[in-house]
DNA sequence: CCTGTTTTAGTCTAGAAGTT
DNA sequence: AACTTCTAGACTAAAACAGG
């Protein structure tokens, strides 16, 4: 039934019209070698489980996240254990159990999840609060959110990722290897890469040469113009992904208006902060860490000595050439060809604002069958009014 | 020029936490 | 309940380099 495919659509990641049905995974045992910690660009510290390699669903798995401390307690993993593998919906490798929990004799001690920051500065790790309850968060975080060497990289990382600048060529071992040699430290720092003229000292290292250079610096060049969804996507705020920044940049349009109506925002008695919150997505917790975002005079700081290199393209306003764009419009009755939310969805899609109740500004209600009070107001108010048939002619050519 | 190695980027994603 | 974010994984092809 592809209308109905077509009327349920997609969300951001996949269709709300099919879903996977699989066999259980394949499973195997294996040692667990070690439990090593990775740190995100958030600081999260990652137990994950290094496995003595073995054959699971037609690949070889050595490495499987063990999520966060609790996952690891619930588990009770520990070092030299006989572990269950399974391939979760036959792709990522998971830890399933411990096979030997009584380990005969064996010592071995309860994994002591790490109180510091495996980076060099070994910066002191703490379970965050959680935003809005207040109770201890399940993530434990690097705190050193600046100094971080680890945490620095894995930003950078995210900066030229393909979802944010997309800069071909430089991926998590170059911009690991220019971060240690101080070449890269901060997101502008890629845009003077070529007029600094470290070309020397960057063909010095091995397995780069001239080709790889002129390629690199020609891919900048590419993204020295960048849409401003990509920018937001790339600075990294918490709670900001793909869809969040585009929201955003279809709202405000430029940086320069996203950028001052954030700094006004800082009063959270202000308009711009209260206009924030209601866009349809964002809410408090989001809100909050965009506006802290920008609050944070070290992060004012990235974005100024960025935005001193590159140009930020305006969005695109959401089409405006629908025959009902920017009309009030109010559905009552019941409607047969799709559901209410539905209609209003639709409606909002097109650029129209849909209201609850009738008043002098409405330009349009949508009655059907069962239509009481607000068929009535509308006449007297001499508003349109219209069956839900004649809506969807009206919109049909959209 | 050939061969082997390194790196990137594209393919397939899941699970858990957190937000609305 | 529905959704997004953030973290994580293996395999493979292609590109580019180094060295013989």
């Amino acid at each position: 039934r592809l209308d109905l495919q077509a009327r349920l659509g997609f969300v951001s990641r996949s269709p709300r019209w099919a879903m996977a049905h699989k066999f259980p995974p394949e499973q195997a045992q294996t040692i667990l070698e070690r439990i090593d910690i990775q740190v995100g660009r958030t600081g999260a510290l990652t137990p994950v489980a290094k496995l003595r390699p073995v054959t699971v669903g037609g690949v070889v798995v050595s490495n499987a996240s063990l999520h966060n401390a609790d996952e690891v307690k619930r588990l009770d993993v520990r070092v030299g254990d006989t572990v269950l593998i399974q391939r979760a919906g036959d792709v990522i490798p998971q830890v399933v159990k411990v096979l030997d929990p009584d380990r005969q004799g064996r010592p071995a001690d309860p994994f002591a999840f790490p109180t510091h920051c495996p980076c060099p500065l070994s910066t002191p790790a703490v379970r965050e609060l959680d935003e809005k309850t207040g109770e201890a968060g399940v993530i434990t975080r690097c705190s050193g959110e600046f100094a971080c060497p680890f945490q620095r990289v894995r930003r950078l990382e995210h900066f030229v990722s393909r979802q944010a600048f997309d800069i071909e060529g430089l991926g998590k071992k170059q911009i690991t290897a220019f971060f240690e040699e101080n070449i890269i430290t901060e997101p502008a720092d890629i845009f003077t890469l070529k007029e600094r003229n470290d070309v020397l000292k960057l063909e010095a290292r091995e397995g780069w040469g001239e080709t790889s250079a002129n390629n690199l610096f020609a891919a900048i060049e590419e993204r020295r113009h960048i849409p401003l969804e990509r920018l937001l996507i790339a600075l990294g705020i918490r709670h900001v992904g793909q869809t969040t920044a585009r929201l955003l940049s279809t709202s405000y349009l430029s940086w320069q208006n996203f950028h001052t109506n954030m700094l006004a925002a800082m009063d959270r008695h202000s308009d711009a902060y209260i206009q924030l919150t209601a866009l349809d997505g964002v809410g408090e917790v989001m809100a909050e860490a965009i506006v802290q975002y920008f609050a944070e005079p070290h992060n004012e700081g990235l974005v100024e000595h960025l935005l001193a290199q590159i140009t930020v393209k305006d969005a695109v306003p959401p089409k405006n050439d629908s025959p009902v764009a920017s009309k009030t419009v109010v559905f009552t009755g019941k409607l047969v060809e799709m559901s209410r939310d539905e209609a209003k969805a639709g409606a909002a899609a097109l650029g129209a604002k849909v209201a609850g109740s009738v008043s002098a500004k409405t330009d349009y209600l949508v009655a059907g069958p069962g239509a009481g009070s607000k068929l009535k107001k509308a006449t007297e108010l001499g508003i349109q009014t219209m069956t839900e048939e004649e809506w969807l002619t009206l919109i049909s050519g959209v």
